[in-house]
DNA sequence: AATTAATCTATTAAAACTATAGGGTAAACA
DNA sequence: TGTTTACCCTATAGTTTTAATAGATTAATT
Protein backbone atom coordinates (compact mmCIF):
# COMPACT_ATOMS: atom_id res chain seq x y z
CA UNK A 1 0.00 0.00 0.00
CA UNK A 2 1.63 3.63 -0.83
CA UNK A 3 1.45 5.12 2.53
CA UNK A 4 -0.96 9.13 2.50
CA UNK A 5 2.87 10.55 3.12
CA UNK A 6 3.48 9.34 -1.08
CA UNK A 7 0.09 10.10 -2.22
CA UNK A 8 0.03 13.40 -0.44
CA UNK A 9 3.41 14.49 -1.55
CA UNK A 10 2.32 13.51 -5.04
CA UNK A 11 0.06 15.51 -5.41
CA UNK A 12 1.09 18.45 -3.81
CA UNK A 13 4.19 18.62 -6.22
CA UNK A 14 1.69 18.28 -9.13
CA UNK A 15 -0.30 21.02 -7.86
CA UNK A 16 2.85 23.34 -7.37
CA UNK A 17 3.76 21.70 -11.25
CA UNK A 18 0.48 23.15 -12.52
CA UNK A 19 0.76 26.48 -11.45
CA UNK A 20 0.81 29.07 -14.43
CA UNK A 21 2.65 30.84 -12.37
CA UNK A 22 5.57 29.96 -10.47
CA UNK A 23 5.06 32.17 -7.86
CA UNK A 24 5.73 30.53 -4.41
CA UNK A 25 2.19 29.05 -2.93
CA UNK A 26 1.41 28.50 0.70
CA UNK A 27 0.82 25.25 2.68
CA UNK A 28 -2.65 26.27 3.12
CA UNK A 29 -3.62 26.88 -0.29
CA UNK A 30 -2.36 23.79 -1.28
CA UNK A 31 -3.79 21.85 1.56
CA UNK A 32 -7.50 23.12 0.81
CA UNK A 33 -7.05 22.42 -3.00
CA UNK A 34 -6.17 18.97 -2.17
CA UNK A 35 -8.01 17.79 0.77
CA UNK A 36 -4.78 17.31 3.04
CA UNK A 37 -4.56 17.95 6.55
CA UNK A 38 -2.26 20.86 6.59
CA UNK A 39 0.22 19.91 9.52
CA UNK A 40 0.59 16.65 7.96
CA UNK A 41 1.45 18.57 4.46
CA UNK A 42 3.76 20.98 6.01
CA UNK A 43 6.09 17.55 7.54
CA UNK A 44 5.99 16.46 3.67
CA UNK A 45 7.02 19.72 2.54
CA UNK A 46 9.47 20.18 4.25
CA UNK A 47 11.17 16.59 3.69
CA UNK A 48 11.15 17.78 -0.26
CA UNK A 49 12.48 20.77 0.46
CA UNK A 50 15.34 19.20 2.49
CA UNK A 51 15.72 16.38 -0.62
CA UNK A 52 16.00 18.98 -3.13
CA UNK A 53 12.69 19.00 -4.80
CA UNK A 54 11.35 22.44 -3.82
CA UNK A 55 12.22 26.07 -2.22
CA UNK A 56 11.03 27.76 0.63
CA UNK A 57 9.94 31.10 1.26
CA UNK A 58 9.46 32.54 4.66
CA UNK A 59 7.20 35.59 5.60
CA UNK A 60 4.43 37.54 3.89
CA UNK A 61 4.07 35.90 0.66
CA UNK A 62 6.16 33.13 0.77
CA UNK A 63 5.27 29.52 0.52
CA UNK A 64 6.64 26.71 -1.71
CA UNK A 65 7.79 26.06 -5.30
CA UNK A 66 9.35 23.95 -7.55
CA UNK A 67 12.97 24.44 -8.26
CA UNK A 68 13.28 21.71 -11.57
CA UNK A 69 11.20 21.97 -14.61
CA UNK A 70 8.43 19.27 -14.00
CA UNK A 71 9.80 17.28 -16.87
CA UNK A 72 12.97 16.83 -15.10
CA UNK A 73 11.27 15.11 -12.37
CA UNK A 74 11.19 11.35 -12.69
CA UNK A 75 8.66 9.80 -10.16
CA UNK A 76 11.62 7.18 -9.34
CA UNK A 77 13.40 10.01 -7.66
CA UNK A 78 9.74 10.93 -5.95
CA UNK A 79 8.54 8.12 -4.57
CA UNK A 80 12.18 6.72 -3.58
CA UNK A 81 12.20 9.95 -1.02
CA UNK A 82 8.62 9.98 0.19
CA UNK A 83 8.02 6.09 0.28
CA UNK A 84 11.48 4.51 0.27
CA UNK A 85 12.44 1.45 -1.54
CA UNK A 86 11.01 0.65 -4.75
CA UNK A 87 11.48 -2.93 -4.35
CA UNK A 88 9.26 -5.31 -2.23
CA UNK A 89 11.95 -6.96 -0.79
CA UNK A 90 15.72 -5.53 0.46
CA UNK A 91 17.23 -8.32 -1.56
CA UNK A 92 16.44 -6.76 -5.07
CA UNK A 93 16.60 -3.43 -3.93
CA UNK A 94 19.02 -1.33 -6.23
CA UNK A 95 18.77 1.50 -3.56
CA UNK A 96 18.64 -0.02 -0.39
CA UNK A 97 20.09 -3.74 -0.69
CA UNK A 98 19.73 -5.94 2.04
CA UNK A 99 20.44 -9.58 2.20
CA UNK A 100 18.11 -11.95 4.07
CA UNK A 101 18.48 -13.64 7.11
CA UNK A 102 16.79 -16.74 5.81
CA UNK A 103 17.63 -17.35 2.55
CA UNK A 104 21.23 -18.88 1.87
CA UNK A 105 21.28 -18.55 -1.37
CA UNK A 106 19.45 -15.49 -3.46
CA UNK A 107 19.97 -16.90 -6.96
CA UNK A 108 17.73 -20.13 -5.61
CA UNK A 109 14.75 -17.96 -3.54
CA UNK A 110 11.77 -17.97 -5.68
CA UNK A 111 10.80 -14.71 -3.89
CA UNK A 112 13.90 -13.17 -5.12
CA UNK A 113 12.90 -14.57 -8.62
CA UNK A 114 9.65 -13.23 -8.58
CA UNK A 115 10.46 -9.67 -6.74
CA UNK A 116 12.93 -9.16 -9.37
CA UNK A 117 10.66 -8.92 -12.25
CA UNK A 118 8.11 -6.99 -10.24
CA UNK A 119 10.66 -4.69 -9.17
CA UNK A 120 11.57 -4.15 -12.86
CA UNK A 121 8.77 -3.29 -14.33
CA UNK A 122 7.67 -0.71 -11.36
CA UNK A 123 10.42 0.39 -12.26
CA UNK A 124 9.94 1.15 -15.94
CA UNK A 125 6.59 2.75 -14.98
CA UNK A 126 8.47 4.95 -12.56
CA UNK A 127 11.12 6.14 -15.27
CA UNK A 128 8.80 6.88 -17.74
CA UNK A 129 6.68 9.09 -15.91
CA UNK A 130 7.43 12.68 -15.43
CA UNK A 131 5.59 15.32 -13.20
CA UNK A 132 4.94 16.85 -16.32
CA UNK A 133 3.86 13.69 -17.54
CA UNK A 134 1.28 13.32 -14.73
CA UNK A 135 -0.65 16.44 -15.08
CA UNK A 136 -0.82 16.81 -18.92
CA UNK A 137 -4.12 15.26 -19.94
CA UNK B 1 7.46 -3.93 0.93
CA UNK B 2 6.08 -7.62 0.85
CA UNK B 3 4.57 -8.79 4.33
CA UNK B 4 6.82 -11.96 5.74
CA UNK B 5 3.39 -13.82 5.70
CA UNK B 6 3.34 -13.38 2.03
CA UNK B 7 7.44 -14.40 1.92
CA UNK B 8 7.21 -17.47 3.75
CA UNK B 9 3.85 -18.69 2.17
CA UNK B 10 5.18 -18.06 -1.19
CA UNK B 11 8.14 -20.25 -0.20
CA UNK B 12 6.34 -22.88 1.80
CA UNK B 13 4.33 -23.40 -1.74
CA UNK B 14 7.20 -23.39 -3.92
CA UNK B 15 8.90 -26.23 -1.39
CA UNK B 16 5.62 -28.14 -1.79
CA UNK B 17 5.61 -28.08 -5.59
CA UNK B 18 9.53 -28.90 -5.59
CA UNK B 19 8.90 -32.50 -3.79
CA UNK B 20 9.01 -34.82 -6.43
CA UNK B 21 6.12 -37.07 -4.19
CA UNK B 22 3.04 -35.30 -3.75
CA UNK B 23 2.78 -36.88 -0.10
CA UNK B 24 2.14 -34.91 2.71
CA UNK B 25 4.60 -32.44 4.19
CA UNK B 26 4.95 -31.93 7.77
CA UNK B 27 4.91 -28.04 8.92
CA UNK B 28 8.15 -28.95 10.76
CA UNK B 29 9.77 -29.93 7.79
CA UNK B 30 9.40 -27.18 5.85
CA UNK B 31 9.78 -24.86 8.25
CA UNK B 32 12.99 -26.06 9.18
CA UNK B 33 13.84 -26.44 5.51
CA UNK B 34 12.96 -22.69 4.78
CA UNK B 35 13.91 -21.22 8.34
CA UNK B 36 10.71 -20.41 8.96
CA UNK B 37 9.25 -19.91 12.34
CA UNK B 38 7.06 -23.04 13.10
CA UNK B 39 3.93 -21.05 15.01
CA UNK B 40 3.87 -18.37 12.15
CA UNK B 41 3.85 -20.66 9.13
CA UNK B 42 1.25 -22.78 11.13
CA UNK B 43 -1.33 -20.24 10.60
CA UNK B 44 -0.13 -19.22 6.79
CA UNK B 45 -0.31 -23.07 6.09
CA UNK B 46 -4.05 -22.74 7.41
CA UNK B 47 -4.96 -19.94 5.18
CA UNK B 48 -3.41 -21.43 2.48
CA UNK B 49 -5.41 -24.58 3.21
CA UNK B 50 -9.06 -22.58 3.80
CA UNK B 51 -8.86 -20.76 0.21
CA UNK B 52 -8.00 -23.74 -1.61
CA UNK B 53 -4.50 -24.26 -2.37
CA UNK B 54 -3.17 -26.46 -0.33
CA UNK B 55 -4.98 -30.40 1.28
CA UNK B 56 -4.04 -31.35 4.84
CA UNK B 57 -3.88 -34.43 6.50
CA UNK B 58 -3.92 -35.00 10.54
CA UNK B 59 -2.13 -37.54 12.38
CA UNK B 60 1.13 -39.69 11.78
CA UNK B 61 2.53 -39.23 8.00
CA UNK B 62 0.43 -36.21 7.86
CA UNK B 63 1.13 -32.97 6.81
CA UNK B 64 0.33 -30.32 3.67
CA UNK B 65 -0.17 -31.24 0.11
CA UNK B 66 -0.72 -28.97 -3.36
CA UNK B 67 -3.86 -29.59 -4.62
CA UNK B 68 -3.39 -28.41 -7.73
CA UNK B 69 -0.64 -28.84 -10.41
CA UNK B 70 2.11 -25.75 -9.86
CA UNK B 71 1.62 -24.73 -13.61
CA UNK B 72 -2.06 -24.14 -12.95
CA UNK B 73 -1.26 -21.78 -9.59
CA UNK B 74 -0.04 -17.91 -11.06
CA UNK B 75 0.57 -15.54 -8.56
CA UNK B 76 -1.38 -13.27 -8.95
CA UNK B 77 -4.22 -15.72 -7.12
CA UNK B 78 -1.38 -16.18 -4.67
CA UNK B 79 -0.56 -12.82 -3.56
CA UNK B 80 -4.52 -11.64 -3.35
CA UNK B 81 -4.87 -14.06 -0.66
CA UNK B 82 -1.95 -13.88 1.07
CA UNK B 83 -0.96 -9.99 1.11
CA UNK B 84 -4.26 -8.73 -0.32
CA UNK B 85 -4.69 -6.07 -3.15
CA UNK B 86 -1.71 -6.21 -5.89
CA UNK B 87 -2.78 -2.15 -6.23
CA UNK B 88 -1.13 0.18 -4.14
CA UNK B 89 -4.06 2.33 -3.65
CA UNK B 90 -7.81 1.41 -3.33
CA UNK B 91 -9.10 3.37 -6.26
CA UNK B 92 -7.10 1.42 -8.74
CA UNK B 93 -8.32 -2.00 -7.51
CA UNK B 94 -9.74 -4.85 -9.31
CA UNK B 95 -10.89 -7.17 -6.78
CA UNK B 96 -10.88 -4.04 -4.17
CA UNK B 97 -12.00 -0.66 -5.51
CA UNK B 98 -12.89 1.72 -3.30
CA UNK B 99 -13.00 5.46 -3.38
CA UNK B 100 -10.96 8.23 -2.57
CA UNK B 101 -11.88 10.14 0.66
CA UNK B 102 -10.24 13.18 -1.09
CA UNK B 103 -9.85 13.08 -4.50
CA UNK B 104 -13.40 14.60 -6.40
CA UNK B 105 -12.51 13.18 -9.23
CA UNK B 106 -10.48 10.45 -10.03
CA UNK B 107 -9.74 10.81 -13.43
CA UNK B 108 -8.27 14.39 -13.01
CA UNK B 109 -6.00 12.73 -10.25
CA UNK B 110 -2.57 12.65 -10.67
CA UNK B 111 -2.06 9.78 -8.11
CA UNK B 112 -4.56 7.54 -9.62
CA UNK B 113 -3.03 7.65 -12.74
CA UNK B 114 0.39 6.84 -12.15
CA UNK B 115 -0.89 3.92 -10.12
CA UNK B 116 -2.97 2.53 -12.85
CA UNK B 117 -0.22 2.01 -14.62
CA UNK B 118 1.90 0.30 -12.24
CA UNK B 119 -0.85 -1.78 -11.36
CA UNK B 120 -0.97 -3.27 -14.50
CA UNK B 121 2.41 -3.58 -15.15
CA UNK B 122 2.71 -5.65 -11.84
CA UNK B 123 -0.39 -7.49 -12.83
CA UNK B 124 1.43 -8.48 -15.81
CA UNK B 125 4.16 -10.49 -14.11
CA UNK B 126 2.29 -11.92 -11.77
CA UNK B 127 0.03 -13.53 -14.78
CA UNK B 128 3.20 -14.53 -16.43
CA UNK B 129 4.13 -16.48 -13.65
CA UNK B 130 2.62 -19.86 -11.73
CA UNK B 131 4.30 -21.82 -9.32
CA UNK B 132 5.89 -24.30 -11.27
CA UNK B 133 7.85 -20.83 -13.15
CA UNK B 134 9.46 -20.40 -10.00
CA UNK B 135 10.90 -23.26 -9.52
CA UNK B 136 12.29 -23.94 -12.65
CA UNK B 137 15.89 -23.09 -13.28
C1' DA C 1 10.38 49.27 14.93
C1' DA C 2 6.02 46.84 15.08
C1' DT C 3 3.07 43.79 12.98
C1' DT C 4 1.78 40.02 10.55
C1' DA C 5 2.11 36.11 7.66
C1' DA C 6 4.47 32.48 6.88
C1' DT C 7 7.75 28.52 7.43
C1' DC C 8 10.33 25.60 10.76
C1' DT C 9 11.03 22.37 14.91
C1' DA C 10 9.93 19.12 18.37
C1' DT C 11 7.03 16.21 20.97
C1' DT C 12 3.75 12.95 21.42
C1' DA C 13 -0.35 10.06 20.90
C1' DA C 14 -3.77 7.12 18.87
C1' DA C 15 -4.51 3.58 15.85
C1' DA C 16 -3.46 -0.03 12.94
C1' DC C 17 -0.73 -3.63 11.50
C1' DT C 18 3.04 -7.28 11.86
C1' DA C 19 5.27 -11.02 13.54
C1' DT C 20 5.34 -14.08 16.85
C1' DA C 21 4.49 -17.27 21.16
C1' DG C 22 1.59 -20.38 24.19
C1' DG C 23 -1.46 -23.80 25.15
C1' DG C 24 -5.01 -26.76 24.47
C1' DT C 25 -8.18 -29.76 21.05
C1' DA C 26 -9.15 -33.13 17.58
C1' DA C 27 -8.21 -36.52 14.34
C1' DA C 28 -5.52 -40.23 12.20
C1' DC C 29 -2.70 -44.18 12.70
C1' DA C 30 -0.15 -48.06 14.80
C1' DT D 1 -4.75 -46.79 23.70
C1' DG D 2 -0.85 -44.04 22.96
C1' DT D 3 1.58 -41.21 19.79
C1' DT D 4 1.86 -38.06 16.25
C1' DT D 5 0.37 -34.48 13.81
C1' DA D 6 -2.69 -30.82 12.23
C1' DC D 7 -6.09 -27.42 14.13
C1' DC D 8 -7.76 -23.48 16.78
C1' DC D 9 -7.89 -19.56 19.98
C1' DT D 10 -5.80 -16.04 22.49
C1' DA D 11 -2.50 -12.77 23.76
C1' DT D 12 1.22 -9.48 23.06
C1' DA D 13 5.46 -6.96 21.97
C1' DG D 14 7.00 -4.12 18.52
C1' DT D 15 6.78 -1.13 14.65
C1' DT D 16 4.82 2.07 11.41
C1' DT D 17 1.54 5.33 10.05
C1' DT D 18 -0.95 9.31 10.59
C1' DA D 19 -1.58 12.68 12.34
C1' DA D 20 -2.47 16.67 16.42
C1' DT D 21 -0.38 20.23 19.49
C1' DA D 22 2.39 23.96 20.78
C1' DG D 23 5.51 26.97 20.00
C1' DA D 24 9.94 29.19 17.69
C1' DT D 25 11.85 31.52 13.85
C1' DT D 26 12.11 34.28 9.78
C1' DA D 27 11.06 37.95 6.63
C1' DA D 28 8.15 41.21 4.16
C1' DT D 29 5.24 45.11 4.87
C1' DT D 30 3.52 49.18 7.10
Amino acid sequence: MLSKKTKYGIKALTYLASQSKQDPVQISEIARHENIPQKFLESILLTLRNTGFLGSKKGKGGGYYLLKDPGEIPMTTVIRVLEGPIAMVPCVSLNFYEKCDDCPDENKCTVHKLMLQVRDSVLEVYRNNTLADLISA
